[in-house]
RNA sequence: CGCGGGAUGGAGCAGCCCGGUAGCUCGUCAGGCUCAUAACCUGAAGGUCAGAGGUUCAAAUCCUCUUCCCGCAC
């Protein structure tokens, strides 16, 4: 049997809590969690720990919250856990290269996308929102680039029509714990990592996104606005205002065969049938409205916050 | 103490400002109609008005506090 390896485990959101909890369960040793400092978040202010850091306290596990590695401290520190990897899922920070070098076999990155493309912040989102029939998990070694790093592991997911953000999300995320268990593994028994050089070409860049970008635009046709739908949900949702400036998220839809000449926005009927662009339509299916909880269109409807023949804008 | 909205039969709401018998659209149940139906007609059940105090002859409604929920911001 070869040997345990000492592992430092770096991530923040919910995403990296799967893969921190498959290689505490491994035979290897998580040694030190990095994660981001925590922050007031939330409704009232409040300051909380991030979800990696809650899960590594309940293992008890050494958590170090460092605002980032330009102080030597901080470097030294982390030289001092003499590692053999550095594990890295959405950590939110950029690690230099004496960070990136130091670990006897570098630093392993969990990616959720089919590298080269979607580098970058949200990769997950952009893949539905353009209508990607396929993505998945990379597992690559860290350079300096962004996501640039040649590729350990990889393995795709179909996008289906109801997949949404968040689905997507937590299945990438639990596949990401188990492929990483696996390189871990490969890494000990073998070795060393086979890697293939990521291409550049077919490279696409996943920006973060915008709050703005939850606001429908009526006039994009259906199918867009169902994938804005899917891919911003739950954050930063998909939303538009119906009436006297209230907000109204729209949680679920679907895209109709029916054709309409009318005004892109228009609420046809009693369903929550819905004009947009170049004569496409929209079924509403679930929405909520500012300040009030998610509910169906049918109780929308009745609530008197989306009325047939009204405009959404 | 970041800003704001909300809690009323099973669901969504109205009523609150100007205290005085609990209302609407649905759902549920029963009966009717129909070849038939998620349709239609008739009827019924179902509510400590979030909780606790206070004011009042009288509180869903006015005052105070508490709990829970949500949107924004982040």
């Amino acid at each position: 049997m070869s040997k345990q390896l000492r592992i430092a485990f770096m991530g923040t959101p919910d995403f990296a809590v799967p893969a921190l909890k498959a290689l505490i369960s491994s035979r290897h040793k998580v040694v030190c969690v990095y994660s981001q400092p925590p922050r007031p978040k939330g409704r009232g202010q409040h300051v909380q720990e991030s979800p990696v850091h809650e899960a590594a306290k309940a293992a008890k596990i050494e958590v170090r919250t460092p605002i980032n590695f330009k102080k030597d401290e901080d470097i030294a520190s982390f030289m001092a856990l003499e590692l053999d990897v550095a594990i890295v899922a959405a950590y939110g920070l950029i690690l230099p290269k004496a960070i990136l070098d130091e670990p006897k076999y570098g630093c392993i990155n969990i990616h959720a996308s089919l590298l080269p493309r979607w580098r970058g912040a949200a990769p997950i989102q952009r893949a539905i929102l353009a209508g990607d029939i396929e993505t998945g998990i990379t597992i690559m070694q860290m350079d300096v680039g962004l996501d640039t790093g040649a590729m350990i592991k990889k393995k795709a997911v179909p996008i289906r029509p109801a997949t949404t953000s968040e689905s997507l999300h937590d299945f990438l995320s639990a596949m990401g714990g188990s492929l990483i268990a696996e390189v871990v593994e490969e890494l000990a028994t073998k070795g060393e990592l086979t890697v293939a050089p990521q291409p550049d070409e077919g490279a696409t860049y996943a920006k973060m996104l915008k709050k703005e970008e939850g606001r429908i635009d009526w006039d994009a046709d259906a199918p867009y606005i169902d994938r804005q739908i899917r891919a911003l949900n739950p954050w930063p949702g998909t939303w538009c205002e119906s009436g006297k400036g209230r907000r109204v998220k729209i949680l679920e839809a679907v895209v109709m065969p029916m054709k309409s000449d009318k005004p892109a926005g228009s609420v046809l009927d009693e369903d929550g049938l819905v004009a947009c662009g170049e004569g496409t339509t929209l079924k509403l299916e679930a929405v909520q409205p500012e300040s009030k909880k998610p509910m169906s269109i049918g109780e929308a409807i009745r609530g008197g916050y989306i009325a047939a023949g009204q405009n959404l804008t």
